[in-house]
Formats: structure tokens, sequence, C-alpha cells
RNA sequence: GGGGAGGUACCCAAGUGGCCAAAGGGGGCAGACUGUAAAUCUGCUGGCGCACGCCUUCGGGGGUUCAAAUCCUCCCCUCCCCA
């Protein structure tokens, strides 16, 4: 393909590329010389699941890939056992080796969902990190200033709102950019909140003799919330390796305002249909709602294949517009030596909620429901010897048998 | 090294002897409404078989007091200014 239709690729949904010239000449040598770029994506070991925020970078990787360049993961088992300090002021706990490894192999498995695996070459950078003496660490430091390195958000922030920054989260930028040295990286990917550590890497490979990567940045994806950035920890994310009910659910609660957003960087829908989309939004031919369906759809389909999706749609409407009960409800058993047990008793021990103040407070909210009866009473009770099934807020649903606790049986 | 300010529930943040299970906001959950788990409005948001009672929680330990998040003391941690 030539230079410029690649750049045409990799210009769709990227949030900035530095420096694009740059790129072009890269692009243009490589086409010439038969050499691919080298592509660079770094992750964290730490969280190993894989949600559809880090699809957005990992799908230009896939487009990088698809243009033939070679796309090198780089694990980041070194500064990950260091404790990724990133953001917050709590370190996080060093991982083991095996812990490192077993995320690793869960990364090349959900990794497979997007990239082609057996053309991508994954490294950690304990291999060449581990080996630094502390002389050539102090050399790699000496390249950088401190008020550059404050320059970056945010630790700029921190710093302004007099919140802690410890040293060696300095050293992250740092040995990031040295993982571009040691590859001699010609691209490296990140989300807009990397753009500071990806000039690092530019910089760093300047002082060491290399030709600067080029930095290509996509954007930050908003969580189910709509504000702040998906993540794990925030618990506003759709994970790939979800059950596809639930991935098509969270997507619907996307807010409307992120529709399109979400659209153009998780989807792979053409941009001109997508146009189309928006456009039919805004002129009211489209319904949100149908507009958005098109979008959980689309996504599940996209990790689960068609036949899970439409199973997924089915279920949402069934439970959500007609307000019946799932199609499939889990099961549960309670064991008990009593007669009958209050309700709220009865949802604790199915595990439905945390505690009996909990399940009092739910059934006073109107919450519960028990065969498709709210539970008015507090005192409700329920007959050893039945099955029930139960409804908590809108979504959760439990079939729950009531055993009695009779000789051999156990546990409750 | 000297001086000052702080550490409160999931997060931010008020509270400086009892009226504090602890204001307010965020988040979360629930209800109503709806077009969906959108939007909006309202409510709830430590635990205890449900209790005007008890237990646990205001960085950690010890202490004063009838009574402590609040006072004393030692320790740990953070920020700012000066050197």
């Amino acid at each position: 393909m030539n230079v410029t239709d690649q750049l045409a690729v990799i210009r769709r949904g990227t949030a900035e590329i530095v420096v694009e010239s740059e790129l072009r000449s890269k692009l243009d040598r490589s086409l010439k010389t038969g050499v691919p770029l080298k592509v660079k994506l770094g992750l964290d070991p730490t969280a190993p699941d894989l949600h559809i925020g880090h699809t957005v970078v990992l799908q230009k990787l896939r487009d990088f890939q698809t243009l033939g360049h070679q796309v090198i993961i780089i694990i980041g088992d070194f500064t990950g056992m260091i404790g990724d300090p990133s953001g917050r002021s709590e370190t996080r706990k060093p991982l083991t080796r095996a812990e490192i490894e077993a995320n690793a192999e869960t990364y090349r498995a959900q990794l497979g969902k997007i990239l082609d695996m057996s053309r991508t070459r994954v490294e950690f950078n304990s291999t060449w990190l581990a080996p630094l003496k502390l002389e050539d660490l102090i050399r790699l430091t000496a390249t950088v200033t401190v008020a550059q390195l404050l320059q970056r958000d945010d630790f700029a922030g921190r710093y302004a709102a007099g919140r802690p920054i410890s040293l060696h989260e300095f050293l992250y930028p740092l040995c990031q950019a040295y993982d571009s040295v040691a590859l001699e990286a010609d691209v490296e990917l990140g989300g807009t909140d990397q753009t500071f550590n990806l000039l690092v890497g530019r910089d760093l490979q300047r002082t060491f003799g290399q030709e600067p990567q080029v930095a290509v940045t996509t954007p930050i994806l908003e969580g189910l919330d709509g504000t702040q950035k998906m993540s794990k920890t925030l618990g506003n994310y759709v994970g790939i390796t979800e059950p596809p009910g639930q991935i098509y659910g969270k997507l619907m609660s996307v807010p409307d305002s992120l529709m399109l957003r979400y659209f153009t960087l998780v989807t792979r829908l053409p941009e001109a249909e997508i146009r189309g989309i928006a456009e039919g939004l805004s002129a009211g031919r489209v319904h949100p709602m149908d507009a958005k369906k098109r979008l959980a759809y689309t996504v599940t389909a996209q990790y689960h294949g068609e036949t899970a999706a439409r199973e997924a749609e089915a279920g949402f409407v069934r439970v959500f517009q007609e307000r019946q009960e799932p199609v499939k409800v889990d099961e549960k058993e309670i064991l008990t030596d009593q007669q009958q047990l209050p309700v709220w008793l009865v949802l604790v021990r199915s595990g439905l909620l945390a505690s009996g103040s909990e399940g009092r407070r739910m059934i006073r909210q109107g919450a519960v429901e028990v065969d498709r009866q709210r539970v008015q009473d507090l005192d409700a009770t329920l007959a050893t010897g039945q099955t029930y099934t139960i409804q908590v807020g809108k979504r959760r649903f439990l079939r729950v048998h009531l055993q009695p606790e009779s000789g051999g049986k156990r546990k409750t």
C-alpha cells in the first residue's frame, strides 16, 4: 500500500501523530527497503484483563500490523515488579515472577482477539532493564531535568496540589523510554495520557544516537459513567472477555452523549456508516435507543460473534423492555433446618446481597420481588422445600431452592 | 537541621469533649418516569434475626475522663516554608 494510503489508515481515530512528516519518511523508506517499521506498545503487567478502552489503541496497532509492519508488545514486567505508582499516590504491591508469567499468558490469549499473534512479538522489559547497573541508571537520569519531568500533566497536577510524588515515579518515563532505545523502535503507540512518556522516548533515542520514534496517540475512552477514563479500578469498564449479555447490557448504559464516540473508537464500522448514524440521530430519523442497540450489538459481535450478539440483544429486550425474567436464571440451593426463612435472610444466604441490613433496606425500597410479586413486608418469609425466583433491582435474578437440612447434607 | 500544616467512611471533605454511625459533595445502589442498565427527579448508602439496644469505624499504640474523631503522650506517614 502506498504511503499516503497507509497514512490515511493510521490517521483514522488517532489523537495525534508526532511528527507526521517523520512518519511519512519512515513509511517511505520502509516501502523502498522492504523493512517493516517496528511499532511498539507497552502494557502494564498488573492488569491482564483487557477492556474496550484498551482496544482503542490495540486496534490501531492492528492497523499497523495489517499494513505489514512489525508490532511489538512490551510487557512492563520490570517496572511492574518495582510496583507501578502511575496516577495514585499508593504504590502497588510488586508481582512475583509466576504472577507475571500468568498475566502474560492471559494477555496473549486476549490480545489474540484483536491482533494476529503469530506475527506479534512479545517482549518483557526486564530483559534489558534488569541488567542495568546503578551507573547506567545514573547516566540515564542525567539526560532529563526535573523541570522537564514536572511538565507531565500528572506530575504537574500533583505537585501543584501538594500531593506526594515518589522519586521512583520519575524513573518510569525513563524506563519506558529506554525500552524504545533497546528495541530501536520506529513508532510507539499509546493513549494521549502517554504522550509525555512517548516524547521522552524520542529524546532518549536521540541522545543514544538513534533516529527518534514517532509517537502515535489514541484518545482515551471514557467509561460507562461518561466522564472518567475507562478503568477496571473505577468499575466503569466493559471487559472483552465478559459474557455477551454483560457486554451488550453495559454498552446500553453508555450515556447517549458518548454513543458516537464509542462507534468511532470501539467499533470497526466504516467512517461513512458512522457518519450516517450521526446524521440520522441529529435529524431525528434514528431513535437514540436503536442506535445504541446497534452499538451494543456490533461490539458484542466483535468479541463473541453474531449468534451470541443476537441472543444478547433478545435477552436485553426481554428483561429491560418487556420486563420479563431472563430465559436463563442462575440457580442456588439453600439448606436450612428452619421451617421458613425471612426473605432478607434468603437474599443474604444466596449471595445476592452482602448483609441483613442491606437486605431489609432493599425490601424497604421496594427493590425485591419473589415470583414476580413485590415484597412489601419486612418480615415476609419463604417456606422451606420450595423453589422461588427472586429479583433484586432491575437486573439481578436468582432461582433459589430452599432445602430442609437433613441427614447427610451439610453446608448452607 | 529549624518552623508550620495535615492524616476522618469507597473517594473528596466538614467536624476540635457528650446533641457523632459522624455535615456536604462525588461514586454506588434503589424507586418513579422513560427510549435502555440513556437523561431527569426522589430516596438509601457500617454491622448485628431488626433492637428508644449493642458492636465496629475518624493514621497506629498507650493514657486522661462518667463520656474522645475531638484532650495528653509516644510512634508511623504526607505537604509547605526556611536552611
